[in-house]
RNA sequence: AGGGGCAUAGUUCAAAGGUAGAACAGUGGUCUCCAAAACCAUCGAUGUGGGUUCGAUUCCUACUGCCCCUG
């Protein structure tokens, strides 16, 4: 179908889809297959200390398989998609050192994005305190009058973003103070760039029911392996809700059920619920990237076999292993 | 078996003799530095059969199902 733009000389494998799906196992076979290395795209996974609750790989489960972006971080430190990018790609560059292919699993689209497509994030944001600002004048005066300063200034974002999503609309109003420049033109030049790689993009996925199985099959699990405890700890340690690390899915209801704000069983439901609804949003995310492969585990029987070696000959047939 | 109560959306609850509301779930979408975040939109119901009435989902009645009490 296409075949023209994947002329960078950078090979690259992207393994995503939604949470629980089975990533994870077929990423081992499919490193040790095509001798890749693996970079995490995982928001997660790269805290230490968050094992249970981000259903981190273990090292035997690695099975000496290189990983990348996991384990990296403390759960104090902050993780957004800018550190990713810039860790990413220096992982990128040191695999490439060792003449392997890398290989990005994980669930975070826009971290994908951010990595495949060479998004330009940059206009160094170090200081927060004009976010914070704004925060409060949304807090205090309403979202409206925020809305209504970006319309003053770039009102082509008012057109895309909705008043109520105070996030983005500070996030424009922000980029606009910053830069002098809209938005909604940076993000207009961003979406025409071309990857750098020469990339497959592989969707992992089965059908609903089987997914929202897993979940809740998957959170059962978790709680027996003592999610509960490692929670506990993490609160000894300092950990609290205002943490980005503790907005993950698991922890965050559990810190809450500690605080003693839920019960526990609420804390299970809610995890399971939540978990839910973010396999649902990673769907939507994929179906609008453009260059995907949709790899359905019910389609091919759930058979790891079958699933490899899919991917294997589409690999070759786009000759991104050789 | 006898007495009583309840039947409204997938679930928990509203309301009304004349357009049956909500929350949660479900579904679709947005996304270019909080993304496991934030936000938007949307589908969907009066158990079954009679009767009263201009009109019943509401009132009456039979049936069915569930719950409670008695034995």
């Amino acid at each position: 179908m296409e075949t023209a733009r994947q002329n960078a000389d950078r090979p690259l494998i992207i393994l995503t889809g939604p949470t629980a799906v089975g990533k994870t196992a077929l990423s081992i076979a499919l490193a040790k297959t095509v001798g890749g290395e693996i970079i995490s795209a995982d928001s997660m996974q790269v805290y230490r200390h968050m094992d249970i609750g981000s259903a981190k790989i273990t090292p035997e489960e690695m099975a000496g398989v290189p990983h990348h972006l996991i384990d990296v971080l403390e759960p104090i430190q902050e993780f957004n998609v800018v550190v990713f990018q810039e860790m990413a790609r220096q992982a990128v560059e040191e695999i490439y050192g060792r003449g392997h292919i890398p290989i990005l699993v994980g669930g975070t689209g826009f971290y994908i994005q951010a990595l495949l497509y060479d998004i330009d994030f940059t206009e160094n944001n170090e200081d927060t305190t004009l976010r914070h600002s704004l925060e409060e004048l949304a807090r205090k005066e309403g979202t409206e009058v925020l809305f209504e300063r970006l319309r003053a200034v770039d009102p082509e974002s008012c057109e895309s973003i909705h008043a109520n999503n105070v996030k983005r609309v500070i996030r424009a109003i922000e980029f606009y103070e910053k830069t002098g420049k809209k938005i909604s033109s940076h993000n207009e030049e961003q979406r025409q760039n071309r990857s750098p790689y020469r990339f497959a993009y592989f969707v992992l996925n089965d059908t609903r029911e089987q997914i929202y199985q897993r979940i809740d099959e998957r959170v059962d699990r978790m709680m027996e392996q003592g999610l509960l405890e490692e929670v506990r700890a993490l609160r000894a340690l300092g950990c609290h809700s205002g943490m980005v690390s503790m907005q993950g899915l698991g922890y965050k209801q559990i810190l809450s059920h500690l605080e003693g704000e839920i019960s526990l069983d609420e804390a299970v439901y809610l995890i399971k619920r939540d978990t839910r609804h973010f396999a649902k949003r990673q769907l939507t995310w994929f179906r609008r990237e453009k260059e995907v492969t949709w790899v359905g585990k019910n389609i091919f029987d759930y058979d790891s076999h079958k699933i490899l070696e899919f991917m294997q000959d589409f690999l070759h047939e786009k000759e991104i292993i050789l």
